[in-house]
DNA sequence: TGTGCGGATTAAATCGTTTAGCATGGATGA
DNA sequence: TCATCCATGCTAAACGATTTAATCCGCACA
């Protein structure tokens, strides 16, 4: 309508109202947030001008004074990887509803990268922090964020030791799970494709892979651990040097769904059928696994409940900072579908 | 090491550098932004104890007195959808490398709730905004952003009229490939999954699926457009409408890939393959459209590069609010794979 | 009439920066 | 010797909100 009144003086900013209406800043500030003690009718008649007027907050100033942005940074290393869309989506949800916006830094599985990203993060003092740490990020790297007194949140991935809240999955058992299954369908020669040790969920799925075939008796061969990272490429890389083995295994787990997909292209690029020739086990359980063709068997880490848990944490810890630590480990869940099937006798590749 | 020494006494902020090193803020702001003014050792001895003291600037505080955040807020309706993350990802590299910070809003594809979280977003004051309009935005849902002097890019969608810079895909020209391609394959009964009327890719790519038809002497068959929103779901629920026709196609444009993966689903539920018994082209290119089985035939409509111009776009206008408004419309590439094959006549179904 | 009270409003300080304009003092040139 | 100039640094006023303590103004009560 009368766009000219909010162009034609320059900014609106709470002064011009509390001129404009012939009150302090102080009775429209209260007024706008429905301070009790401000006078209905008063408070009615800022409301009705400054919506009037287009008159639209400066958090900036106000944080200045009440040292609470209503910002959260929320660090991750990907985001690319669905897994980490997935991540972030439940973030944005779940922080959004609590009127916390979320300031986005990616640090590209980079630790230098990592710390320059964040410390620019740090400049606009979130409220708290929410990160999943890149490769080989060491205590001192986080503990750089706490200094300033902000909240932090690790997610996913964790720095042992670093004294802070974690949400994520329990990456040991959902990995011997995985490794169950395949035990069930009839699999003995087992192997991992992908994980690395720079990181908290690679050394631990790792864990839990060992695990999982110690539980069943079953030896663990280093040659049947292909460590890489969790892409399609190296996924695929990886199933083709398992098949190249002397004695290549039945099946694999993964260190992700990414890999996993990159693997299930291999067998296929082999000539060979996933689920049939070859088993194999995923771990995340994206909204793509489904998909698939075979559709992946998989593990679900449930990232939709740990990104809200970890949303959780991060709002608690801003109320009270001196609560105790606290650690959301959720149980992961077997997906049975089509991409694990039991064990038949391999032929040796003709050659 | 002295992690003592930041936080024996509380926040470091320019004030107390200044006490401590018995200079002026004015000063210590200059010497800390390498300004040619102070003299070089005492520079050098301001930055010294900065680090030394783990001082972090206060954007906020700066921003109040400069009018300037460096923060870009990026609105899109939706973040789990695959080219969007691409986008998003194209944003933030583009953007990072030139100082700038995301501060995310997702719509959710609703335009109250776009309307309430890019009013949130105004309020930290960024210096542009980069928005992918939810379906049915008009312009004053647009117009009410501008208000503030904030810059607005559009980027994929835009609301037309708006008088806003814009960066995206040619879709029209787009779409009219994939007929092309199929029509070259010898289909000549084409359908189109996907695609509405709220959202401006929705209509050009509509357009230009006609466009291509006619084209081609070939005639718009309104049977043969199955409207829906670019999704798996409605993209296989279009292809077994379509497949369940008296007369169906042999051969289909999608809005996008997502809708397209769900027509190759639908597709193989059906008994049949996708690139034989029937033709399937996708739209945008994402990086999973190279790993489905059949590889996805789809048109690369460059959404890094447009993702790249708009934030280019974003960052020329702020720096000349006054330059002409700017549209960067790049022209899409067919990409041939092994989703759409050559016309072969389709049984009717056995019933 | 004075006192006290409670509701409504306000003055003023404050948050942490930036920046225009001014002060200082030594070097320079006439 | 005096006026200029330059290099350096400082003073003080913003920026736009929030919040504490104070003020103002009836009005009831003793």
């Amino acid at each position: 309508m009368d766009e000219t009144s909010s162009a034609s003086v320059g900014k609106v900013t709470l002064q011009r109202l509390a001129m404009e209406l012939g009150l302090s800043t102080a009775t429209v500030s209260l007024a706008l947030r429905d301070s009790p003690v401000v006078a209905e009718g008063t408070r009615l008649r800022v409301q009705e001008i400054a919506r009037e007027r287009g008159y639209v907050a400066n958090r900036g100033a106000a944080s200045l004074r009440t040292a609470r942005t209503n910002i959260i940074g929320v660090g991750l290393h990907d985001i690319i990887n669905p897994s980490f869309t997935e991540l972030l989506a439940a973030l944005e949800d779940a922080l959004s509803t609590s009127g916390k916006t979320i300031l986005l830094g990616v640090g590209q599985e980079d630790v230098k990268r990592q710390t320059r990203t964040l410390g620019t993060l740090a400049e606009y003092r979130p409220d708290a922090f929410i990160v999943s740490p890149a490769a080989g990020s060491g205590i001192e790297d986080l503990k750089a964020l706490a200094t300033s007194g902000i909240a932090v949140v690790q997610v996913t991935r964790e720095v042992e030791g670093s004294g802070f809240d974690f949400a994520g999955s329990d990456d040991e058992a959902g990995v011997a799970l995985a490794v169950d299954h395949l035990v069930a369908l009839g699999h003995r020669r087992i192997g991992m494709i992908g994980g690395f040790d720079a990181v908290s969920t690679g050394r631990r799925r790792l864990a839990g892979y060992k695990k999982g075939l110690a539980a069943h008796g079953l030896t663990y061969d280093p040659a049947l651990w292909v460590p890489g990272r969790g892409t399609r490429e190296a996924g695929r890389a990886a199933v083709e040097q398992l098949l190249a083995l002397e004695e290549p295994p039945t099946g694999a787990v993964c260190f992700n769904d990414l890999c996993a997909f990159g693997a299930l292209m291999g067998i296929q690029a082999a000539g060979l059928t996933a689920g049939v020739d070859f088993s194999i086990v995923g771990y995340d359980d994206i909204a793509e696994a489904a998909l698939w063709h075979p559709a992946l068997t998989t593990v679900f880490t449930r990232i939709p409940e740990y990104g809200a848990a970890a949303a959780g944490l991060a709002l608690a810890r801003i109320a009270d900072p001196t609560r105790p630590v606290e650690r959301v480990v959720l149980e992961p869940r077997l997906v049975k579908r089509a991409s694990a099937g039991p064990m038949k006798p391999v032929k040796r590749r003709p050659q």
